[in-house]
DNA sequence: AATCATTTTAGAACAGTTCCAAACCATTGA
DNA sequence: TCAATGGTTTGGAACTGTTCTAAAATGATT
């Protein structure tokens, strides 16, 4: 992560993209900064087209999807689902966890290590881990 | 009439609903029968659908829908979603967790126990902690 | 510049879910 | 028992988020 150049955005999206084996096309640079330029993020598909759109970079949502699709197959991004028909891109591919606030759909991140280590049983037979989604559904503290 | 000798999963489905305050519908009580007479399931809204029409029972979707939303309310049900687009109703409401098998898209319990007790953190001011959900996504152990 | 595989695109298609107004039916009271 | 009442069910339309498709555009290579 974070190599060299500390304040380059667009060389570090150029490098990330290279990294992950991707052409680095004008759409897939923009992406890239809207989405690691700001720290970790939790986006849908629709923001991040929205943001891409505002910031006058024209892209379709198809591409949008195809894009985030790409960086979690490169281990850039990792998807968050947490209702039906709602899922999110998580910027943070470390070893985290999330509370997801209910009433308003946000996500806000847990350190993987404020959870204490998971005690994983034996999965079924013919199967390996592949990872481990601890989601805290928490509400706004009305009534019960 | 005939109160039917030891018609016991109609008698629980029945009070399952008067439980739950829910008027005891030919659709509900035949759903409810449907989902707690085999013990432990995760059903999808399609499959329990699916089963009413085998069975003979005619119900829409909508209604499956309308009465499984109920039944969440109720306590009755929980729902695992496991993809965008993929959700389960699942009929254990006890304090258990899931494997995720993503190539069949099976589930699988979790004991809770099994798991050994979570460190959960301290939740975003203003909130409460409503469910913590565990799911262990695994896979057919094809390399890495 | 010419070529060609890759990428992007708009829009159609799709899946799952929710919504709606009308028909239906369990319950109540007479 | 019957009618009145209000919750329930229904089919279909609508909606949301996502994927697909064929054609156009682009980036890399020569």
């Amino acid at each position: 992560m974070a190599v060299m150049s500390g304040s380059r955005p667009f060389a570090n999206a150029l490098e990330l993209l290279r990294c992950a084996k991707l052409r680095p096309t004008r759409q897939r640079l923009s992406l890239a900064r809207l989405l690691f330029e700001k720290g970790d993020r939790h986006v849908t598909a629709e923001q991040l087209h929205g943001e891409a759109l505002n910031a006058s970079v024209p892209v379709s949502l198809a591409t949008v999807y195809n894009t985030l699709h790409q960086f979690i197959g490169a281990g850039l991004l990792r998807e968050v689902v947490v209702d039906p028909g709602r899922s999110y891109f998580d910027t943070n591919v470390g070893n985290h966890h999330h509370f997801f606030i209910e009433s308003s759909g946000q996500l806000h991140d847990i350190p993987g290590d404020a959870i204490g280590a998971i005690d994983l049983p034996a999965p079924p037979p013919g199967t390996t881990i592949r990872r481990v989604d601890v989601i805290i559904r928490v509400d706004t503290a009305t009534g019960k």
